[in-house]
DNA sequence: AATATTAATCGTAATATTGCAATATAGTAT
DNA sequence: ATACTATATTGCAATATTACGATTAATATT
């Protein structure tokens, strides 16, 4: 198999592990990092930034950008990265739900 | 190759990866859901609740134990889980700093 | 003790991800 | 036009994930 069974999940539990899987590469995580250390977009150093070759770098931007993280236009021939903010309502969204739940609420654990 | 560079990031980043990917799946989306849900310990109707055969909940719950997201303990020949509240401040924190940050910061995009 | 219940583990097939060399594409500059 | 620069795409090998049937281990019930 290998396959995961969307079918069988709602719309948002399924979005919400898209997000989650874009996040689930520290190579990703430091794109991040780096889009945000800077505080504006940036255009294609990342890959200097990064131990990895180019068109690794260039894969994982694209989850990135397809996953809607970051969004990226053209500036003349290189390409211009930034962090799309309003995306990571939802991922925050949920950790909300977990984290403003009152504590002991557990039976055992 | 298909093996992580793990060695080349950061502890922070390797964590906050490892973290997101066990959220990477809708089925533990689904699982953390239902245990919100309940808002207490479940022992084992969590197979009832999802789609996949018992082996793959059992392997699913397994991924998010040692991720930390979810404890679990015994409770007779069934076994309790429930959301482990404090494992995701690292989540948390992370999207602070993005949605803290200043929206309009971005030169371009 | 014999049987049922609950959940983990093993083995394995199907599929997805990671990483990079080689190549392609598109804009810039000379 | 030619050469250069920046990024994307392709193809492929190594590895990881997903799913489940079969089995196992441990406790409960009869």
């Amino acid at each position: 198999m290998g396959a995961t069974k969307t079918d069988f999940f709602t719309e948002r539990q399924n979005q919400l592990a898209a997000l989650a899987k874009a996040l689930a590469h520290p190579a990703r995580i430091a794109i991040l990092d780096y889009l945000l250390k800077v505080d504006a977009c940036v255009c294609g150093d990342i890959v200097n930034e990064l131990p990895l070759a180019q068109p690794t770098v260039s894969q994982h931007l694209k989850e990135l950008k397809t996953a809607g993280l970051i969004k990226g236009s053209i500036e003349g021939n290189s390409i211009c990265y930034c962090i799309n903010e309003k995306a990571l309502g939802q991922l925050q969204e949920f950790f909300n739900v977990i984290t403003t739940r009152e504590n002991g609420k557990n039976k055992c654990c």
